[in-house]
DNA sequence: CTAGCACCGATTGTTCTACAAACCTAGATC
DNA sequence: GATCTAGGTTTGTAGAACAATCGGTGCTAG
């Protein structure tokens, strides 16, 4: 049995050339494949035992989602962005996220999956296992959006999001980005369920903000762009 | 020299397949391909005489953006909005749109294009092209979006945008629904320039408020799910 | 007559081969 | 040292081929 996969948990894709970018997805997300490197079709190709085309193929889906970087004629690589990018993908949570979550409802199903991931991320802390501190912290948010019961919202949330877990991937400095979240994650739900949804809202604002500068600052340090 | 497409308002995609999918892009918006026609690959690769492959890679990122629906050993169709993707539509809309025009800054470029969509909108309604009023009515809007200045809100904005040209498309009444969008853009964009971009953008939360229910009223008497 | 079942044609999924076009690099020339 | 040219590499695209899957047709059994 497959280990279950990242990219399952976002749509019921199924079998076929889905399953390819459901790998393409998790070695992305597991930073494999790290940002800004080519992918070069034919080695790409051997690896993953399938055709050129289906991987082209693969390659646009993944193109189309942010992940991949496709310039005509030089082939995709991995999306490596840029501090624009980092600001523009903030940008996109505050207005999503804060959204969501001060329109949500008070008793959502949601709510257990975001308490599932705060659990989550507290183990793999502890463990000091990051890149899981990392994961959790990617699936409580796209749980959060999920309080909206808009497919397309999540859709495009889970995109915005995987490129930005590229963006943490490409400044490696995991532990110190990743420390502060879970606890962070914890207050905006426990506010959510015990106060209101305005009030979480609220404080997913500043925290968002706080994260932002975290992620610039390390992009200043490590000298990116 | 080609005529301006609508694709190409979008982002600038440059050659080759890309190509490819802004005339598959162009014939969805036009309503040439209806909503929920299945998409032959061989008849559709003959009619624009590029290779299957090549076909399904547009495919792929058509998929990706919603305009196409595609099932796995069944093909793919034009994408055919039902009631609940409408409705889904919508709070996208609102949550987007009214939080861009809320925050926007006063003197922002795009307000020209805004200006010119309502002006094209108009000179079309008046020789009642309702499709040309359709589609200065997508340029407003998206115009209104790029007042964020952020790329990946208008990417995912335009692409749901796209969507809701098929909903209309499909109950095809595309003369009354129109109708009142002119002047409530100009409305809209008047209050944003001359007063404020909150009471702008609680005018356009109202305003998308009714669209939507016309857009629903004229599903529900289409008989349409 | 209807429910089920086997078959068959059509379409999609995928691979392979082939080749033109664009790109990158390195060596040659001035 | 800068520019140009040639060659190898990679991408873009076409086309043929075949397995897998789907939809319908007609047959059979009850």
């Amino acid at each position: 049995m497959r280990t279950l996969s990242l990219a399952d948990h976002y749509d019921g894709r199924v079998a076929h050339e889905s399953s390819l970018v459901n790998q393409l997805t998790d070695l992305l997300i597991a930073g494999e494949l790290r940002p800004g490197v080519r992918l070069s079709e034919t080695a790409l190709a051997g690896r993953f035992d399938v055709s050129r085309n289906t991987l082209r193929e693969a390659f646009r889906v993944l193109g189309e989602q942010g992940l991949l970087q496709h310039v005509p004629n030089r082939g995709v690589s991995v999306a490596s962005p840029s501090t624009a990018d980092v600001i523009d993908i903030y940008r996109v949570r505050r207005t999503i996220e804060c959204s969501v979550l001060e329109r949500a409802p008070r008793n959502h199903p949601s709510a257990e999956a975001m308490r599932a991931a705060v659990d989550r991320a507290r183990s793999a802390a502890q463990a000091e296992d990051w890149l899981q501190v990392g994961t959790a912290n990617m699936a409580f948010h796209n749980a959060l959006v999920s309080l909206s019961d808009s497919p397309r919202l999540m859709r495009s949330f889970g995109n915005v999001l995987a490129e930005l877990r590229l963006a943490f991937l490409k400044v490696e400095v995991l532990d110190f980005l990743h420390a502060p979240f879970v606890d962070r994650n914890h207050e905006v739900l426990e506010v959510y369920l015990s106060e209101s949804p305005a009030a979480a809202a609220a404080i997913l604002g500043h925290y968002l903000g706080d994260s932002e500068r975290q992620v610039l600052g390390a992009y200043a340090r490590a000298g990116q762009s």
